[in-house]
DNA sequence: ACCGTTCTAGAATATTCGAAC
DNA sequence: TGTTCGAATATTCTAGAACGG
């Protein structure tokens, strides 16, 4: 199994940040689901308020998703259909499984159009 | 009176519910720029907690501004960079003059209108 | 003098000159926020040909900015979203807190320990 | 078909980083 | 360690796309 000479290094700083904020944050606010597979926002607008700004530049939700969309995290619908809880997924992002963390990677910004370019052709 | 051919009818549903919006809401939360030019939301949280579930079908800020931006409003920064007011304007969205509601028009949806398109038919 | 097991040979050189830097610069081109915690460049222009090149062997802001993020300083969104001015700020450094300053360790190269690898050798 | 809601992505700018020298 | 330049990442605002009424 698992990731061989995947080392912390190779994490990249919002997937890391995103793990430590999960461990550290108030249990109110954003926490694991129970099976440790989806990430959990109970409350987001202090969310945006309290932790956005302790954990990145901003302080608004908006930003957080967009930076979880580009890591290719997806939103799951919640069940309760008028539940304020906000919660994302991505296959490789676990609680349990520290050691995947360095297979999530950024979306590739818009592509490089370099004629020459060896790496995006 | 009133914008002759420019009758309440031809103001679209969204321009009417925001303009109605302003009119009755909590002072607190959002409200017109002194010049009358613009929509301030001075409570974002509380707009959308409280006053998208009385004027829309969800209570989400997102969903509000995906409505203004569909409909060519813009957002304006505001001076204050840690202003947690947001505001938008459209040329057409003025305190005084409601005759010119009509004339703010939804973008066109990107429907493919190809006859022989099988992906939209 | 100095503390013991904090002298100024700790202190890395560039630290050391942005903190003489803005005890004797003159006050319209760059100085202390006014709690004593941030960086402030009134005048980046004036800051780059005059400064710079006084206390580093360059003219240019970005040079200037490079080191300071290598340091781990972070940009700070100025309030006012308009204004030139430009601030940094890191937490070990501050005003009244010289004792601090050997603590900003510059972050280490990335160097690549890789025993065969070809391009870092 | 049009409009509204939701989730994701594009685009422009701002900020930070990698790597060669 | 410092300087330079190009690239990667982050933040903001707007738009695309799928779906439902």
């Amino acid at each position: 199994m698992a990731a061989e000479g995947a080392t912390d290094d190779e994490v990249s700083g919002f997937v890391r940040s995103v793990y430590t904020l999960l461990r550290v944050c108030d249990a109110e606010i954003a926490g694991w689901s129970h099976d440790g597979l989806q990430v959990v926002i109970f409350d987001p607008a202090r969310f945006a308020s309290e932790l956005c700004p302790k954990f990145f530049r901003h302080r608004t939700f908006q930003s957080f998703t967009r930076l979880l969309n580009m890591y290719q995290f997806h939103r799951v619908p919640s069940a309760q259909r008028d539940s304020k809880h906000v919660v994302f997924a991505h296959p490789n992002f676990q609680r349990t499984r520290e050691d995947l963390l360095p297979l999530i990677q950024r979306k590739s910004s818009s592509a490089c159009r370099a004629p020459d370019c060896g790496v995006c052709q």
